[in-house]
DNA sequence: CAGTGGTCTAGACCACATC
DNA sequence: ATGTGGTCTAGACCACTGA
């Protein structure tokens, strides 16, 4: 299928835009098709570089931009492979919620995982129509029992069919491998807001705190290869817990 | 000075390190040591290659890691340049704190700025010894009149000499620009932790809000291009300001 | 063993800034 | 006009993986 058009991938209508940014363009774009899934091996550099028509050193730029962004992993010897999110080394790449131990490991509790209609509020941070199709999931975060993370998650149901079903058997613990082995999507980035606030009634009965009580809120946004909004969630964690950050 | 000893400046006791990168080190020394300066245009990529005696291929791959840790910047046909801290789009690279319409421009009110001793908890961040010299700055930040954030600072006197003097002199908005001015300092990195808090007395006086509001703080840890801390501070902000984060 | 990626070289041509 | 960095090529040798 793709070798048909490869002898010229390039070049027609790419504008001035150097080789190698194109190319890797169109590595990113056989990704997103899902051409290639998370946990392939692609072909190898050489390959790349006979397929696209360019030398071995333009095809490595473009793929080493790609090791650079975290899409792909490279071994010599072995080859070059789409990153799998839930490797153990990337399973934390987007939690920075930690409590004073360091650890974050926590359960999951599954409080509620149904198909609604966003409203005005998550329709605007999801980039989609009000009343559109969306799965709302309710979940607990907890640490040696006790409760220390409430979490609202709001996903885009066209882009995960079915998925309210789907979450609701299988309860991951970890969303975005879930995301990448079903749907095929790669969430790539996300956005994060922090702000203290007053418990409410609601928090408090869920988290156990009193009414008040200064509380860690995290909303964050979730995008995929494609630069769209794949998901939105609300944190609310317990005083104890905090949110860690390193730049660059 | 330098060219004395360029013939071989690499590949003694290095270790097996490839070329680019044991040069890519010795640059991050020449910068260390004060040789170049934030600003100061560096030789080309040929007139280092040279020097080094390695190909350009080589250099080219040295100084461009020095581009992604954001050390240099280069420009075509003008040349590479050690990165100023205060140009306009870095000046913000380490603050995270925004009020509701993204503005994150504050006036800064100096409130006091005095020498000191570190205590057992700032010795342990600044990794000193306690009792050892550090330099002590309580700031605050106002939009439109309004304090939002308060800001407790601690130096290390022994790389900022008769710094508490010349912070108070200067009083300046963006304190690592200073830094990279006065004292050569570097920094490169820094690491945040956000809780939410309740107001003590203390915040309720200065920030003017009532005692118990959920503030925002922020603890941060700085490091140089060595990698010593520089400077801790803690930022308590209040509501209405939150803490963006965009990964990766 | 063959094939992979990692390092290193030596050249070419170009767009751009500066004088 | 000169020199800079940005792109692109075509080769070389090596360390490592897997069969």
């Amino acid at each position: 299928m793709s070798s048909e058009i490869s002898a010229d991938r390039l070049d027609t209508a790419e504008a001035n835009k150097p080789l190698y940014r194109q190319m890797k363009e169109d590595l990113v774009r056989r990704v997103m098709s899902g051409e290639w899934v998370a946990g392939q091996l692609v072909p190898s550099e050489t390959a790349l570089a006979q397929e696209y028509s360019v030398s071995v050193g333009t095809a490595r730029k473009a793929i080493e931009e790609l090791v650079t962004e975290r899409l792909v992993v490279r071994q010599r010897g072995r080859g070059t492979t789409i990153t799998r999110n839930d490797e153990r080394y990337e399973r934390f790449r987007f939690y920075r919620l930690h409590s004073e131990d360091r650890s974050s490991i926590y359960a999951s509790v599954y409080l509620s995982c149904v198909p609604g209609r966003a409203n005005a509020a998550e329709a605007k941070r999801l980039n989609l129509k009000r009343g559109a199709a969306v799965i709302r999931v309710h979940r607990l975060r907890t640490h040696e029992g006790r409760p220390v993370v409430v979490e609202n998650i709001v996903l885009r149901e066209d882009r995960c069919p079915n998925g309210a079903a789907i979450i609701n058997n299988q309860r991951p613990d970890h969303f975005y491998s879930l995301l990448e082995r079903v749907f095929h999507i790669m969430i790539n980035r996300v956005q994060e807001k922090v702000l203290a606030v007053a418990a409410v009634e609601e928090d408090a009965e869920t988290l156990g705190v009193a009414v008040g009580t200064p509380l860690l809120e995290v909303s964050r946004e979730a995008f995929d290869l494609g630069g769209d909004v794949i998901e939105c969630r609300r944190m609310r964690a317990v005083p104890g817990i905090h949110y860690l950050n390193e730049m660059p």
